[in-house]
RNA sequence: GGCCCCUUCGUCUAGAGGCCUAGGACACCGGCUUUUCAUGCCGGCAACACGGGUUCGACUCCCGUAGGGGUCACCA
């Protein structure tokens, strides 16, 4: 796209946390305003108040912030807007503060012949439906000859029933400039007069969307492939009402593994099975101890690519590679082991600072009490468990070290394996490394790992005959960072304390 | 069902008529490294949905078929 300065937005509805599909459409709004110099506004289409979830805004704003995809306009911008607000010049930002906007102009279309009331209640609209389905003919809404009056809107009104504003299509079909999919034209008869009114006096998505397009100065709509067939409605307002039409492009749908869209039924349906349930949600993901980075990564290359072999970049480079030519037509799948793999190289590959607030936000977005600790000593665990998938496989290696000794489970697997195997070997090994390890001065990872190599060739041992030992007594199980490290980290006095009661359960049940 | 969109390895994709013996990444399989678990390194398996055209030549262009998806609300 050649175009500079392009005036994009992401406007989600506040039913929730931010959705991954919204998450990449928010993205590629993002990218297109970053890289033509332009402005990303965030609006909330919240027309609808019966669907309003509270809190839901700033669950949004949240999983935006995290992300990193800051906007320019909108709720709480940082855009160094100069109106009163703060928010921007265009605002205000949210759809339930622009109800006399919105009235405005469903009033102007009405006046200038283009709308009309309609009188038919849901009810009466949902059995002509079922007539139609039964007869297995298409239904398509008749517009009322002749139309009803100003005055009898009113009267029904009086009389307590809801009256609506329906938009009048011509009799040209309409073709949407797609700069992803082309040029894509639906035919006249497929349009049927819509509603651009509620009943309740609030716009539909459709109007509320295309005026605050329009005066936004948005220059080009990014959007999810469902919204395809809601284009022409659209460009049908757009000329009723004079407004330019915007460019338009329809990102391809995001599906799971299995072909379905992804949805918060996904994690309701596994619950049930008593599964773990998958991320849907941006905060998901946050709490499954995944990079924002990594997350923006994976999801950039859902329906666009660098080009050529190189896939992971940091966003800036993103920023500086990306075009809406680029994105494919197709729809993509979620591949979770794909993220896994790009989350495991950018915990790699990130600052061991960035490393360390994203484990921070972690903890405390999970609530743990890891939180409160010193910040060497998160930065050695970090750095301990270097090459693990998600912050979880963190905690799962080393958060023994972090419990009292009375807390260490034994698994009977290892203790079979490692310790009572070959007629309590590795109980032998426990009790006479115990002695060494009381009086090892310093202390230090160095230090024990001398004395350890001096005990194995003293014992005629391998290293494992001694490690293993160690690992069990010390987390219950076989898995743990590497043992000098390891034991420096829990401490001497711990070390022995924890060697000391399994040789103890190790005796009692002999 | 009507309309619309889509179709390269299991998955994400590169490919814009000869560069293709179709490339990369994840997954998978095998090996190496290793005190455990990971990580890392090396190697391997694996795709142009099908059928017609157009062309000297089609993964690339056109048509059809099949399959997948989206949409048909006073929800966005």
């Amino acid at each position: 796209m050649s175009a500079s300065g392009c005036r994009v937005r992401f406007a989600p509805s506040p039913t929730g946390y931010l959705h991954v599909g919204g998450a990449r459409t928010a993205l590629f709004n993002w990218l297109l305003a970053r890289r033509s110099g332009g402005r990303f506004v965030l609006r909330i289409e919240d027309t609808d108040r019966s669907r309003h979830v509270s809190d839901s805004l700033e669950k949004i704003l949240a999983d935006m912030r995290w992300l990193g995809l800051e906007w320019d306009e909108g709720p709480e911008a940082d855009g160094g807007a100069d109106d009163a607000a703060g928010e921007g010049d265009f605002g205000p930002y949210c759809q339930s503060e622009r109800l006399a906007i919105y009235q405005e102009h469903v009033q102007r279309l009405i006046d200038s012949g283009h709308a009309y009331y309609a009188l038919e209640t849901p009810e009466e609209l949902a059995a002509m439906r079922e007539q139609a389905r039964a007869a297995k003919t298409d239904y398509k809404y008749r517009r009322p000859d002749p139309l009803p009056t100003a005055e009898q809107a009113q009267a029904a009104r009086d009389a307590g029933r809801a009256v609506v504003v329906r938009l009048k299509m011509g009799d040209t079909a309409i073709t949407v400039m797609d700069d992803i999919l082309g040029e894509v034209t639906l035919a006249a008869d497929q349009l049927e007069d819509f509603v651009i009114q509620k009943g309740d006096g609030w716009p539909t998505y459709h109007l509320a969307c295309v005026v605050d397009d329009a005066l936004m100065k948005i220059t080009h709509v990014l959007r999810g492939q469902e919204h395809l067939m809601n284009t022409p409605k659209h460009i049908a307002i757009q000329r009723a009402l004079g407004f330019d039409t915007p460019h338009y492009a329809h990102l391809p749908i995001i599906f799971n593994m299995s072909g379905s869209k992804m949805s918060k039924r996904d994690k309701e349906k596994a619950l049930k099975r008593g599964e773990v349930p998958p991320e849907i949600d941006v905060h998901d993901f946050r709490v499954s101890g995944y990079l924002p980075e990594a997350l923006l990564n994976f999801i950039s290359l859902l329906g666009w690519s660098t080009g050529d072999d190189t896939e992971q970049i940091t966003l800036d480079e993103t920023t500086e590679r990306f075009s809406v030519e680029g994105v494919g037509k197709g729809s993509a799948k979620f591949d979770r082991d794909k993220l896994l793999s790009f989350n495991t190289d950018w915990a790699a590959k990130v600052s061991e600072d960035r490393l360390l607030e994203c484990f921070v936000d972690y903890l405390q977005v999970n609530g743990s009490p890891l939180a409160e600790l010193p910040e060497a000593t998160l930065r050695r665990m970090l750095e301990l468990c270097k090459g693990f998938r998600t912050f979880p496989d963190v905690i799962t290696k080393i958060g023994f070290a972090f419990v009292d000794d009375s807390a260490i489970e034994y698994q009977e697997k290892a203790v079979r394996k490692v310790l009572e195997k070959n007629d309590g070997a590795g109980y032998a090994a426990l009790r006479n490394v115990v002695i060494c390890l009381e009086s090892l001065e310093p202390w230090t990872a160095s230090a024990i790992e001398a004395e350890l190599t001096k005990f194995c060739e003293a014992n005629d041992l391998k290293l494992g005959g001694v490690a293993q030992p160690l690992r069990v007594a010390l987390s219950g199980g076989t898995v743990s960072p590497a043992i000098f490290d390891t034991l420096e980290l829990v401490g001497r006095e711990r070390t022995i304390n924890r060697i000391k009661q399994t040789m103890m359960q190790g005796s009692e049940q002999q």
